[in-house]
DNA sequence: ACTCCCACGTTATAACATTACAAAACGACG
DNA sequence: CGTCGTTTTGTAATGTTATAACGTGGGAGT
């Protein structure tokens, strides 16, 4: 897993299982060091995004937690998620009012995403971009940006060759 | 008006009635030309948001519209909304849930957002950036981006200040 | 034991958006 | 001038996403 790229990680083969075991292991120790407490409820939500590499929303993680035991009321998913996303565990995608676990947890970034619109796949890139005109416009007229959103819309290469 | 920057026209002091009156009649002769119908409902929604920098909620379009003697249900405002928005009059803000009047109508653009968080104000600039990371990794990932939606949250040089 | 904080349980409701189907307006064309 | 097809509008109902509000319980520190 090191070795892979993460712009493309979610558009190809990879162990999942092995994906999956080494962010929630990220994810203990992120929160054992910052005194965080990972629930069982905030875990589960990690997993099930995990176990995915396309958005889900909230009320189909909310199905999710109901077949899994959990309460299912609203404020329960979306109090894990809030959770989830504060730490950076987790990004929403505004776009399609749904949410993707991140690919990179553990790390400052800044995320941008590219969404295949026909298979629902969410990749994660980052956006660090030093020429980029937002910033330099920003800048001009005295915006202090605090964050960043960028999705991208479009077909990933498997969808685009079926089509 | 036609030397003001538009990168950061939301935030300057700005003649008002002309900036209106031109979009407007970008509208009326794009239409026009298209053989497109600018009918009295979507006239008015984006005369509605021509008159704030700010997004609009389809709600409170709802309401100003009901205000002015139109019907209002919501599919009156969302239809009007995506005829707006398609036709690139209008750019949805995904983050806020809210609408509001292109800056470059008429024009085939790729716009990006600067969002203040405390007035709720927002401006419109360009996104077309060559050396932009996401283009680089979209295409050595085989994804072909159709559109990209950018926006910036952060504070505007006013609301800076006064914080 | 006390209390403070954090997380969770639960009900209700707010806010955003769409479906569905009928009726009316409008344009093109014979 | 009809009338057919397309676009737009009227209207009711419903679906989807997200939050408010308030109470309960459990663990850490004193």
């Amino acid at each position: 897993m090191s070795e892979e790229n993460p712009i493309s990680v979610a558009f190809e083969k990879h162990n999942h299982d092995v994906c999956l075991t080494n962010a929630m292991q990220t994810a203990e120790e992120y929160c054992h060091k910052q005194k965080l407490q990972l629930t069982p409820a905030r875990r589960k939500v990690l997993e099930l995004l995990l176990q995915e590499h396309r958005a889900l929303g909230a009320y189909d993680i909310l199905d999710l937690l109901r077949e899994a035991g959990f309460n299912s009321q609203p404020p329960v998913a979306y109090r894990a998620l809030d959770f989830l996303v504060e730490n950076g565990f987790v990004h929403k995608i505004e776009r399609l009012y749904a949410f993707v676990a991140c690919a990179l947890p553990g790390t400052v970034h800044s995320p941008a995403f590219m969404i295949c619109r026909r298979c629902d796949m969410v990749a994660e890139t980052q956006s660090s971009s030093s020429g980029f005109d937002l910033l330099a416009n920003a800048d001009a007229s005295g915006f202090k940006i605090e964050q960043t959103i960028i999705e991208a819309k479009g077909l990933c290469q498997t969808c685009a060759e079926i089509e």
